[in-house]
DNA sequence: CCCGAAATGTTTAAGTTCTGTACAGATTAG
DNA sequence: CTAATCTGTACAGAACTTAAACATTTCGGG
């Protein structure tokens, strides 16, 4: 159908295809018409992002009809973001144990529903044999300050991993060595400088990567006063705009008030702050604080190594990222 | 060196303006558009601007109109600002994995999008025309604490601009207007952050899109001891990269020695750093020290507003940022 | 328990398209 | 003259396509 246009030039895809959207958002009925995606992925990218083969892509298309991508003029295949997102929950769905003739047909809530509640089960946690020689080779590359060459790599894998697994199985261990290294006096502080660095970029454009714009529930992320390190508040971010969520990431060291008012302002239900090196006596005030300050309707979590909660306190506290995960998706919208 | 091959007659080549790809731009009855960017590169210096080959350039041309630039009466391509910015998208985005034969022919505002990974279709927006109502716009949004609003807003402009004109008439100016409510109590210290978090987030990725894979000479930047404030750095880093340079950019807070360490072993030539509110003492304290411990071969800049340059050394200082990218054009890599 | 059938990811093979580079010959500028 | 650029053609490797064969694994009886 779309191979039937006659294009001047064969590689002038988008154009057939443009029209054809602007028809479709053009119709009357819908204000916001629903989020349309281009057709931009071809079948090499699209393979990277969701980890399958190019083969595996293929075979499920023509067997299954898992994903029927659109087509170039010269019959190349063009997946849409809607497509890579539907490829990974199946993949993750098939690596649970799902056959993927049984749920290939199926829409996209029955995936999301599954999906969640596969996840919410709990995975195996079975670490892949690949994140080892990943963190390996993130190492050595931080080690010889090559951070490109790490920053390559790592995103490689963050697009084709389901992002919670990425952040268990790949950030965490990696931080976790660096600073038993850096303790070990084998990494100096400009490693782990570049470590930090590295992974803040990545983390920040990943939040942005999977950030929706029509996000209703908001969340702010932040770090309270005194605390500078800004690492988990990053992946608490990222894992909040992937469930879904409006995510009002705010940085490091920001004062109670500061926080309680972005947290009226914007309208979030939803605090989370991390905390990794405060000590617990400031870490306890701080959090007092912000408790007192910010409205009742607002839930608060707070997470990192020196997670506290004050007693008879309203306050939630986990050094478990994973249970941050789960009250994300708890009170969240259904998404991934 | 890069004045070198430029044309020292730049106004004989006007007629033809035209037929430029950035035509909406020129449309008649708009007399104070922004601005129109002189025609001045040869083919063989945009070749080294974006990192692509001649050749490459002329098949990108002929083949799918990627840039169609302008030319001497002779017939030699002259490339403007715009069009080498236009390039050095599509070479990332190409990097990445997307086919030239795909995005060749897509405006602008997709490449943008398609280039901030962002896979939202934002609503369209109305191009802002000048930079002053784009600074408001993004004030307006940051107070509101829009944040995603705001970060689009910007790296819309961000990728349409000269870099070092956006970050003159942009992110300088609002980042004193910024610091000058903030002062005034007009905005909160939420705010700060908030605006500090966005210009982190894009100055960060847009040095990542600029920065080249071949790079031979390197440069160092980052924040001495005690100077928490990344974002001069970070302007800095971003106009490197702009310049062909490879990057390490290591953040803030860093001590003397591992700053020389990172320069010695990654082969640096030149060392920037960003002193903006570090006390004088500390600052020449740290500076000194620097000096001391780095190898002599590497040369040193300081900037920010609270720059310092010890006497009787071979340190330079400028609080200037033309300064650093003066001397980024005269050490640059047109020696590539 | 074993065995055949279904399911499924991978491999092979042959053909097409895309895309960067190389070559040859002509032109221009300093 | 030399260096840089221009044009057009040619070519080789990368990426993609279809189709069929292959190798494993899984599963339901007998």
């Amino acid at each position: 159908m779309w191979g039937r246009f006659l294009i001047q030039k064969p590689w002038e895809y988008r154009q057939s295809l443009d029209t054809n959207w602007n028809c479709e958002i053009l119709s009357p009925g819908e204000p916001k018409g629903p989020v349309v995606d281009a057709p931009t992925y071809r079948v090499g990218v699209a393979a990277k992002m969701t980890g399958l083969s190019t083969h595996t892509l293929r075979v499920w298309e023509k067997r299954y009809g898992a994903v029927v991508p659109l087509r170039t003029e010269a019959g190349g295949r063009l997946y849409t973001d809607a497509d890579v997102r539907r490829l990974r929950v199946l993949r993750s769905l098939v690596q649970s144990g799902h056959a993927i003739s049984g749920i290939a047909h199926l829409g996209e809530e029955d995936l999301e529903r599954m999906a969640a509640a596969l996840s919410a089960v709990g995975p195996p946690a079975a670490r892949p044999e690949r994140f080892v020689d990943v963190q390996a080779q993130f190492l050595e590359a931080i080690s010889a300050l090559r951070m490109d060459e790490a920053e390559q790599l790592l995103s490689r894998v963050a697009l084709s991993t389901e992002p919670s697994e990425f952040l268990h199985h790949l950030v965490g261990p990696i931080l976790t060595e660096v600073g038993e290294l850096w303790e070990e006096g084998k990494l100096r502080i400009v490693h782990e400088h570049a470590c930090s660095t590295v992974m803040r970029g990545l983390l920040f454009s990943l939040m942005r990567l999977y950030s929706l714009t029509d996000a209703r529930r908001a969340v702010v992320v932040a770090t309270p006063k005194g605390e500078q390190h800004e690492l988990g508040a990053l992946m608490a971010a990222m894992l909040a705009a992937m469930h879904g969520w409006r995510v009002l990431y705010l940085g490091t060291d920001l004062p109670a008030e500061e926080i309680a008012y972005a947290a009226v302002d914007s309208g979030a239900e939803l605090l989370l702050l991390s905390i990794t090196s405060l000590s617990a006596v400031d870490a306890m005030h701080e959090v007092a604080t912000i408790e007192r300050v910010a409205p009742d309707s607002v839930r608060i979590l707070i997470g990192g190594r020196a997670a506290v909660r004050p007693s008879e306190s309203r306050v939630e506290a986990s050094e478990e990222l994973s249970d941050a995960e789960a009250l994300l998706r708890e009170l969240g919208p259904s998404a991934v």
